[in-house]
DNA sequence: TTGAAAGCGCTAACAC
DNA sequence: GTGTTAGCGCTTTCAA
């Protein structure tokens, strides 16, 4: 069943069945109930491909991330794919892991597939090295890219991000404030946010005279879900005759480690030793003490930034950059 | 840069070009090699949405799920993505929540976009009520629909489950024959998947002389992540004169529950209390102790839902029902 | 082994 | 308000 089909049947040109289907104002109500009633009749839908052809879209959107089984990036996927249906748009998902060289691909994939757009869920997109970054500008170059919880600056890229080094000050303060000194920051990624988590922590250190040298950084590489690995990572640390009794994690899962850990050390919590973990994730309410952990509002940043991106593609001019704080969810593992 | 700029360029016909772009076997090495080098010198890649009209496909697989930011959903469209792509496909993601409407919504909106196939993630998707089913028969008339941990018996569907019965089956035995009699099932869902899981424990029960009644199958309506609430559901259980030491549960985030409200009673875990899970996920590497939990083998399921999809929508005969079995996997929540 | 030409089903500029 | 027609960029017969 085609458009020719529709027209034929009821009596109109393939042109005015075009218009109904658009919602084209210069139809008179007459004809607009024909070719409606005959479209209905034969339920006919209009050839997605053939359309595309023609406009040049197919309003679908290439969502990128690591790993979408992630709890915190799933979350972000999902706001986003919610988000941008709400918009008419549908997500082409693509999990690309954290390699550079399957990242590149999968944005040839996308851009080849002719996606109106890109979003990359998550911090770990950005690089250290600038050089790394072109697949992300040259991207840009065919369609807007939108980064969560990232930045880069190049031209049709835009940023919408958590103020993650106030966060991370801020826990770190109070941690410090409660009366504790020896403190580790414990992480495991070295991402844009990553780093600047790193450096709230290491400014709230500073800044209370407290070293926030090697030993209390404590970067942490292997699996992002073996949380009893990286609780021996702590234990190591103290077996290497490093003592701490309070630990600010970049991540819900490495502060479950931590927490592990502390259980392991007979420490009780939050007397004798303090967890405080990010992302506020449905992880933060399994353990026992619940985990006091920093809200970084990633429902408004998706809501925000699929805004952006439509605001983009309606050619407005938009924000390149908007930055959200973050909430402490103060829970049972701090004092 | 369209086909007619290759082709002019390498003096040949778009016919030719065509050829190579598509691996066609009747052409020269030697005209073959000239028109690539056109096509690389000027990065040509040919237009997705004609390519599409004269195909009828654009190799892209819709994928839905409720929620991809449930942690085992989002593990299975994670797979399921991951393997999609290996097999040249693209995923098309659909979160429906849990009604019916917004599905049949969904599952129309594929069909438009004409994606060569539908995958629905989770057992939630078949309902009790047989015509609450039509939505994927009707699907299935247009395109193959491939249904992740449910069974539907209609033309063009194809099911890949674990034996759910069976592993609940054997949790509960197992948990009976550690000497506790006195077990609650905790469930949340209604779905097919769900129903054979209560009809294990009800059947491990009863063989072994238990009650299984109204009292012994605890129901849970509410947020699947609200882990304090259903930790709460437990206890007014208790105070309602209900006495149990054990829980089998249908989701780790439901035994987590079972967990919180143990330790809240002051029990210690396992030796006054038994706890088991379902999907070893994340989750039961969380709590102390970590989570005994039933792995149904979820990337074993994916991949040969993948496998079997791609059978069928290369012309082969497939299989419209496999089933494989689960496995217990013994932490420390169980004795 | 290659080329010419007829679709694929739609949109939109233009004419009436 | 409605119809005609020229694309959109590719695949695929059919001839040569």
């Amino acid at each position: 069943m085609t458009i020719y089909d529709i027209s034929e049947k009821a009596g109109v040109s393939i042109a005015t069945v075009s218009r109904v289907l658009n919602g084209s104002s210069n139809v008179s109500e007459k004809t607009k109930k024909k070719v409606l009633d005959v479209i209905r009749r034969y339920e006919y839908t209009p050839n997605a491909f053939a359309r595309g052809l023609g406009l040049n879209t197919m309003k679908t959107i290439g969502v990128m991330c690591a790993d979408s089984s992630d709890l915190y990036l799933a979350k972000g996927v999902y706001y986003i794919e919610q988000k941008l249906r709400d918009n008419g748009y549908d997500s082409l998902l693509c999990c690309t892991g954290y390699e550079l060289a399957p990242r590149a691909a999968a944005m040839d994939l996308l851009i080849n597939k002719k996606v109106d757009g890109i979003i990359l869920v998550g911090s770990n997109f950005v690089y250290e090295k600038e050089s790394d970054n072109r697949y992300i500008a040259d991207a840009a170059l065919q369609v807007p890219v939108m980064l969560l919880n990232a930045e880069l600056d190049a031209p049709n890229v835009y940023s919408v991000v958590s103020d993650d080094f106030t966060s991370i000050y801020g826990a770190t303060l109070e941690m410090i404030q409660s009366g504790i000194s020896d403190i580790v920051y414990f992480y495991n990624s070295t991402s844009y946010s990553a780093q600047k988590k790193l450096a709230g922590f290491v400014a709230a250190m500073e800044e209370q005279k407290l070293s926030a040298g090697a030993e209390s950084c404590q970067f942490y590489r292997g699996s992002h879900e073996d949380i009893p690995a990286m609780a021996e990572h702590l234990k190591k640390l103290h077996d290497k005759g490093v003592s701490f009794h309070g630990v600010i994690a970049s991540d819900d899962t490495l502060a479950l480690a931590a927490l592990k850990y502390a259980r392991q050390m007979g420490f009780s919590v939050p007397e004798d030793f303090s967890v405080s973990g990010y992302n506020n994730s449905l992880l933060a309410m399994c353990s026992e003490p619940e985990l006091t952990s920093i809200d970084n509002k990633l429902e408004t940043l998706c809501q925000h930034l699929i805004g952006t991106l439509m605001g983009v593609l309606n050619g407005n001019e938009m924000p390149k950059k908007t930055v959200f704080s973050g909430e402490t969810i103060k829970r049972g593992t701090t004092r």
